[in-house]
DNA sequence: CGCGATTTTATTTTT
DNA sequence: TAAAATCGCG
């Protein structure tokens, strides 16, 4: 038998060894889904001979992709060269669309290559746009109402005339126009949206005989994981994909279905077996994870919903310790227990072999807050999936959207953001001409710009600013083709009184001959080994496909456009480089059919980390910043360095602007989350497909969870109770549900006092186990409620905690935070300081910095290569008037001698933590805690 | 045009 | 609370 079916049972053995027609794995939770798959790859390589780049493997998430590309990895060892294509939908169709988007053009109309991609952030631009062109100021519909409509139309594959027609009211009609306008936009623009990734594949799969025969030939073996969740347009790809031959195998668990809201089709899986009429289906029900209590549990949940089949998971891990509840009296009590429970469960797993892992999990992100919150108090380490992306921030945002421009003029919601950043005095007037202009000739606001210059249509000054601005971008534009140099000194000449020091002349000068005589850094050649992380962090295909049609893309294709050829081929060397180091020995590899070897002359074009940093310093971004002159933007100026340090390593590793930009699009740091962490914050849709010995789940309330929108929806709640259920079912050991009996939604209001959420009823009670409950919350009466309940003591230091004690014995420890007395000011507010500068400093030499990973952009690049979670330093130094800082000793007229843990805040508003020897730690409000230095 | 101050409004979930 | 939208002034 095949070492690749070794210990498995008969049902995955069979699913491992059934690769020839349609195959539907039933998989339900921790039934080994990711181990038949990986071997099932494994085995179609090792035992049937097939050459691994003709299976691709489409995941939902990145996680997931990256996850088994691991995994295929370590079983195949590294005795094979080509890899299998393991991609999300998303990066597989950029990587369609990058390549053959162009055979969609029809009489020289349509996208071209180097299309712009989209975020919620830009969409929500178009939408803003088009509801102020239709002059729809009505409050009634917002962006966020609007875009989400759009895109449900485009997961149903309804095109805005369909949902005109189908409207029944002004208010659709409405939005059948809005959308419309978006698509229009999105196409004048060179850009498309995440949904339209998915829907012009299809369409070129479907219009394009030649192109999805060429995609038949290549991919014999198809696999869909998590096809619960694919919605119509990632089924219909499915398909074009499946070929004639029909080699496909989908996998999922109807249980698991948490993505109707973004148009999955449970039907997809329900009904694959009249879509493929020869499927062979294969159930693995014998769950190798959870205990049987656990088990139980989440499958008496789940029994609840009506839309369902059926199936009887089972496991043989019996028993198992009951399921935990505890029910806090307020959010921050939550956290705190969880957090005291993680370090208990920390201290008390660390002699075991496993390495100790938990995972604490909530429906919104909002609800992390109070968590983080409770584990840096107690100095734990943990790594937070989702939440904020590097590329959120503003400066990062705004110098890609530089580099998007750059890349695609015609790209507006980009020009639109960088246009006035720093301020140039182009401001909403200009800018509302222009997008005027634009409108009524069908330009793009790039050319309105053009136009208005040539023609003189604006004031002076404005055009003055445009032209600079203009000459900006071209700039940044010749880099990438030859001949830069010369064109650059030109203009940097005629230009320097305008906005241009001297030094910064200089600077580019400088980086304009490193960039002609030595295009490479030179270590790069040591460099043999690359990282595959960059190409979508998960694809082991050879990228330089995509890159070298760009290069040789002929500029009349782009006509439509303006765009010139001169913005492909931008980093030729590197594309030759890895070819000669990477892909040209990898003789399996099947090339595309009209590929042809890139060529360049040497010294043509600049680097991607030498247009950045053109970018930064012509564009007078960082001066703006310096200027500015705080602690937050030198924070941000590092943050810009730390960008250009990520575009050298990305560079180095060969990769173009493209794929730089598409890497910043689609893969976001949630993907960063990190096995080797001990504790896992995220929410319950993140956590899928993840397991750990410990699990929390927190906020078990109605309203929140189930979420509120779906308690008047049945499948909705229907929905909510998969996702119950998927929560639960992460847990291996053990499985603690928290709930809060007040929680306060946002902000100053009152907390609300909450119902138990029915979930928590719908597990049998033998099987549960209560942790215990606080003494009741106190009445509260005006600024006093929530000062702390019944006694004010708690403490969040590890060294009073030490000691777990058995959670009846309640009385000394309340989780509570500590603060008041002076101020009435409680709210444990989240640690100031975000992203500012000095991050490094604040904590104590010794202690290692609790916090969260991801700090700035260098750690999560750091991060993206070595699956390392980065801890998260707070600023603090400013020791405000009584120059107290951490570590100094403090005396108080109540609470005697102390030591300063932090400081949060700044003049009458900072906020000091003191741990008193006698009275634990306290929360005061400087101004008026009387402290007294020692 | 740009900046700061005030008001408003929103919290699902993600590629 | 906190980010975003609006307002109003120089």
């Amino acid at each position: 038998m095949s070492r690749l079916l070794e210990n498995m049972n008969p049902q995955q053995q069979e699913g491992i060894r059934s690769v020839d027609g349609p195959v539907l794995l039933l998989a339900g939770a921790g039934s080994g889904k990711t181990r038949v798959i990986t071997h099932r790859i494994a085995y179609l390589i090792q035992e049937r001979g097939v050459p691994a780049d003709a299976i691709l493997a489409v995941t939902f998430t990145n996680k997931a992709a990256k996850e088994m590309a691991e995994r295929v990895d370590k079983i195949l060892g590294h005795s094979s060269l080509a890899k299998p294509m393991l991609a999300t939908f998303h990066s597989f169709c950029v990587r369609v669309l990058r390549r053959d988007i162009e055979a969609l053009r029809v009489g020289g109309v349509g996208l071209t290559k180097t299309f712009a991609i989209y975020d919620e952030t830009d969409q929500q631009a178009v939408v803003k746009q088009a509801l102020k062109r239709l002059a729809i100021n009505d409050k009634s519909l917002k962006p966020r109402v609007a875009l989400g409509r759009i895109s449900w139309a485009k997961n149903h594959m309804i095109d805005p005339q369909e949902y005109f027609l189908a409207s029944t009211n002004p208010m659709e009609e409405k939005i059948a126009h809005l959308f419309e306008i978006y698509k229009k936009e999105l196409f004048k623009a060179n850009a498309l949206d995440f949904d339209d990734l998915l829907l012009e594949t299809v369409r070129l799969l479907k219009s394009s005989e030649e192109t999805r025969e060429r995609y038949n030939r290549r991919y014999k073996y198809l696999l869909i994981d998590e096809y619960q969740d694919t919605n119509r347009p990632q089924y219909e790809l499915m398909k074009l994909l499946a070929g004639p031959d029909s080699n496909v195998c989908v996998v999922g668990d109807e249980d698991q279905s948490i993505y109707s809201w973004r148009g999955a089709d449970i039907k997809n899986i329900l009904e694959f077996e009249k879509d493929f009429p020869a499927t062979k289906t294969i159930r693995l029900e014998q769950n190798y994870r959870s205990t049987q209590v656990i088990l139980e549990g989440a499958g008496a949940v789940v029994a609840q919903n009506t839309q369902r089949k059926g199936k009887n998971l089972f496991t043989t891990r019996e028993g198992g310790s009951l399921i935990g509840y505890y029910e806090a009296p307020d959010g921050e009590n939550e956290a705190l227990f969880i957090a005291d429970r993680i370090q208990r469960y920390l201290r008390e797993a660390g002699g075991q072999v496993d390495l100790p892992r938990c995972a604490v999990l909530y429906r919104t992100n909002s609800q992390s807050r109070l968590v983080e919150e409770a584990l840096r108090r107690y100095q734990i380490q943990y790594h937070m999936v989702g939440g904020f992306s590097f590329y959120d921030r503003a400066e990062v945002k705004d110098i890609l959207s530089y580099l998007k421009l750059v890349q695609n003029v015609h790209d507006s919601i980009a020009l639109g953001r960088v246009v006035n950043s720093p301020p140039r005095g182009i401001g909403k007037t200009t800018m509302e001409t222009l997008e005027r202009m634009a409108l009524s000739s069908g330009m793009s606001t790039w050319d309105a710009i053009g136009r208005a210059i040539d023609d003189k249509l604006l004031p002076a000054r404005a055009l003055q600013a445009l032209s600079s601005f203009r000459r900006l971008i071209e700039d940044a534009r010749a880099m990438l083709g030859p001949g830069f140099a010369e064109k650059l000194a030109e203009d940097v000449a005629q230009d320097d009184d305008t906005f241009l020091r001297s030094e910064t002349v200089e600077d580019i000068e400088a980086d304009v001959s490193f960039g002609f005589g030595d295009p490479e850094p030179e270590d790069t050649g040591a460099n043999t080994s690359f990282d595959t992380s960059f190409n979508f962090g998960f694809d082991f295909g050879p990228s330089e496909e995509i890159s070298t049609l760009a290069a040789e893309n002929s500029s009349d294709s782009d006509a439509a456009h303006g765009i010139d050829s001169v913005s492909f081929n931008p980093f030729a060397p590197v594309i030759l480089k890895k070819s000669a180091e990477t892909t040209v020995d990898k003789t399996a590899e099947i090339k595309m059919a009209d590929e042809k070897p890139a060529f360049r002359k040497p010294g043509d074009a600049a680097t991607l980390p030498e247009l950045i940093k053109f970018l930064n310093d012509r564009s007078g971004y960082i001066r703006a910043l310096e200027e500015e002159a705080t602690p937050e933007s030198f924070s941000r100026i590092e943050n810009l360095k730390e960008l250009a340090n990520a575009a050298q390593d990305a560079q180095e590793r060969g990769e173009t602007l493209h794929e730089f930009l598409d890497h910043a699009a689609l893969v976001s740091d949630a993907d960063s989350y990190s096995e080797e962490a001990r504790v896992t914050l995220m929410t319950l849709h993140a956590a899928k497909g993840l397991e750990f010995p410990l699990v929390f789940l927190s906020g078990m309330e109605e309203g929140l969870f189930p979420n509120s929108r779906t308690l008047t929806d049945p499948p909705g709640l229907e929905e909510e109770r998969r996702l119950c259920y998927v929560g639960m079912t992460r847990a291996m050991d053990t499985l603690i549900m928290t709930r809060a009996r007040y929680r306060r939604r946002y902000g100053n209001d009152m907390p609300e006092s909450s119902i138990a959420s029915r979930f928590l009823e719908e597990v049998p009670s033998r099987l549960v186990e209560d942790l215990g409950s606080p003494p009741a919350r106190p009445q509260f009466s005006g600024s006093d409620y929530g000062s702390g309940y019944g006694g004010t003591y708690a403490t969040p230091y590890p060294e009073a905690n030490r000691f777990g004690r058995p959670s009846t014995e309640q009385s000394d420890r309340h989780y509570s935070y500590e603060d008041e007395d002076q101020s009435g000011e409680r709210a444990p507010a989240r640690p100031s300081g975000l992203p500012s500068v000095n991050r490094r400093a604040g904590y104590p030499a010794k202690t290692a910095p609790p916090g969260q990973s991801m700090d700035n952009i260098a750690s999560f690049f750091a991060a993206r290569g070595q699956k390392i979670s980065r801890p998260k330093l707070e600023v603090q130094e400013q020791t405000g008037k009584t120059g107290l800082k951490q570590g100094s000793r403090v005396r108080h007229p109540k609470y005697g001698e102390g030591t300063v843990f932090r400081r949060e805040g700044d003049g009458d508003d900072a906020k000091i933590t003191v741990q008193f020897q006698q009275h634990g730690v306290k929360k005061l409000v400087e101004k008026f805690a009387q402290l007294e230095r020692l």
